[in-house]
DNA sequence: GTGAAAGCGCTAACAT
DNA sequence: ATGTTAGCGCTTTCAC
């Protein structure tokens, strides 16, 4: 049933049933006789526009892409979630791609939403290369970064203000008294990694502390991987009296290897987390968090791809929002102990 | 850049284009020719068929529909990742939609999803009611529900073992000597709740005990009304020695209220959640789980999705699959203390 | 106030 | 081996 069948079964044109199905009958000053006659038969014969020809007459979807490197990571699930409503609430359509944290998945999804003809796409890139982004760049499609951007490609980004949120947490530690402070983290090649990194250092070369390399673990972002690498950490001679994690991934990782050394938290060993998560605080001890502003992140980066979508919209909308991170204190940190 | 400007560009015609654009080249007899010149031009302008287009005119989008109740339930985000999978390599892309446990809103989605003429539809109801989903049915729609199911509805659908499941970690409990034994409970409403209540029953009917309603508590998907109800449980004079959790939402409540009441587990309550989930096994103590076959349910879902998209499909795959569920035994559970 | 006709970009039936 | 034509369902310009 569609508009045409429609128009036929009530005697009237197709472009008056279509101008009322569109909301638009008084505009072009249909009869309201004819008006209510249309909507009414048409909600009982449950008749609606084919959206698909619609677009496609109109070339414009209202729908937006989203594609994040890993939907059953909470972080981004969270985001998706803000994502969604936001653009509900705008008119759009989602449609959501998981890149599986491969480049090559990320430049399939990317065409996939392409040849859908997306109005605008919210990409949280893997990280690494951009070359696979090229064509997406030169499609002139408006397109927001979100949490992990490349710099580089001067597009309108969103992200959390990762550097700020890691150099806090390193200040906290070294007000404890800690001078040996690790950190784990997940890919180097990840600008949002890139960024806690250097909030690291700084928060270590603020209190005069040396940055040490054997202190700098990690490198993937999986749980398994995470564990593995602070059981090496905590094997050095002087092993570290902190480890800040960098995800909520790798504090898994970090919990898994503390527990099978059989060190006990924060006597031992004070841990700090990015990620808020449920579970934090009800791990013995709980767990202090770098709580990431995840809805706002979401929310944020439709406003301002839309902003570009809107006829009127400049084409330089370039700019780099940071939204700030949140320290959540809990009992997961203490004083150094003598060691 | 369309198939029609590329064909004028080369001389030739549209048709021609199309067939070998959808490589089906060989097929009509297109000289290679030919058809090498077509493609190694579509390839530096970047030139691809408009899916919108495509599917106006096949009538197929090879678009599945997904709708889940809650992508930030780690649950259903592990469920959408193994559908997004599984479609991708079969060809499909998917189409999620979040119904935020609103049937109202999981109307608009799948109103949605059907405007965007998907080719079938993969659905994890909020549940109860299910009205709103009447036009669904009747649009004959390929349909499958998954998880939270409408058994009236006959329709495909892909359940976990959720009765079998309860029961067993009853039977558990029970071997351990545990008499009193709660229950907390989601959405009463909602399929999964209640087969995992009837679960629950059957284990202490067997072990002939008695089924003590106010042993049954909750009634929400919360993790803030979980623990107000457990805080209840356990105030009640001959309190409840294990408590099973329906969800590990519900999980997480009870464990607030346990750490609230000082109780220790597993010496002053035994406890086991449904859900499997990467922090279980680094509480302290670590929690027993009945892991869902999460996995499975999603790949099992798509496929028999697209056994009723094929052609020469059957109308009647209304068959309900159900996996087993696993206990994962860890040290939250224990032999009953003298009380 | 309403209708007829053209066209969005594609593919398939029917040519040759 | 390739081209011509019609039409998927919609919206919009132009006409009355």
């Amino acid at each position: 049933m569609n508009l045409k069948s429609l128009a036929q079964h009530l005697g009237i044109s197709a472009s008056t049933v279509s101008r009322v199905m569109a909301g638009r009958g008084d505009e072009f000053r249909i009869a309201k006789e004819t008006q209510k006659h249309i909507l009414d038969e048409a909600a009982t014969m449950g008749v609606r526009p084919d959206e698909l020809a619609r677009s496609l007459r109109l070339q414009s979807t209202r729908t937006l892409g989203l594609v994040i490197p890993d939907i059953s990571n909470p972080f981004f699930a969270a985001l998706a979630r803000a994502v969604e409503r936001r653009a509900r609430a705008l008119g759009y359509t989602v449609l959501l791609a998981d890149s599986q944290e491969s480049s090559e998945v990320e430049a399939e999804c990317i065409r996939m939403l392409l040849d859908r003809r997306i109005d605008g796409l919210i990409l949280a890139p893997v990280g690494g290369d951009s070359a696979h982004l090229r064509p997406l760049i030169d499609s002139r499609l408006p397109l927001t970064q979100v949490d992990r951007v490349f710099a580089a490609l001067k597009t309108a980004a969103v992200v959390a203000d990762n550097f700020a949120g890691a150099r806090e947490a390193v200040r906290r530690l070294v007000k404890l008294g800690h001078k040996r402070i690790a950190c784990l983290q997940g890919r180097e090649d990840s600008s949002v990694i890139a960024e806690r990194v250097r909030g690291y250092r700084a928060g270590l070369s603020e209190a005069g502390l040396r940055f040490e390399k054997k202190f700098l673990a990690g490198g993937e972002h999986s749980i398994a991987i995470a564990r593995e690498h602070t059981l090496k950490l905590l094997e050095t001679r002087s092993r570290p009296t902190a480890i800040l994690a960098l995800s909520n991934q790798l504090a898994l990782g970090a919990l898994e290897a503390v527990r099978e050394r059989g060190l006990v938290i924060p006597d031992d060993l004070s841990l700090i987390a990015f990620d808020e998560q449920p579970w934090a605080s009800l791990l013995s001890p709980p767990l202090t968090t770098l709580a990431q502003p995840v809805e706002d992140m979401g929310t944020v980066a439709v406003d301002r791809l839309c902003a570009q979508i809107k006829p009127g919209a400049k084409a330089s909308r370039k700019a780099l929002t940071k939204l700030p991170v949140r320290l959540i204190e809990r009992a997961s940190i203490g004083p150094r102990k003598k060691d």
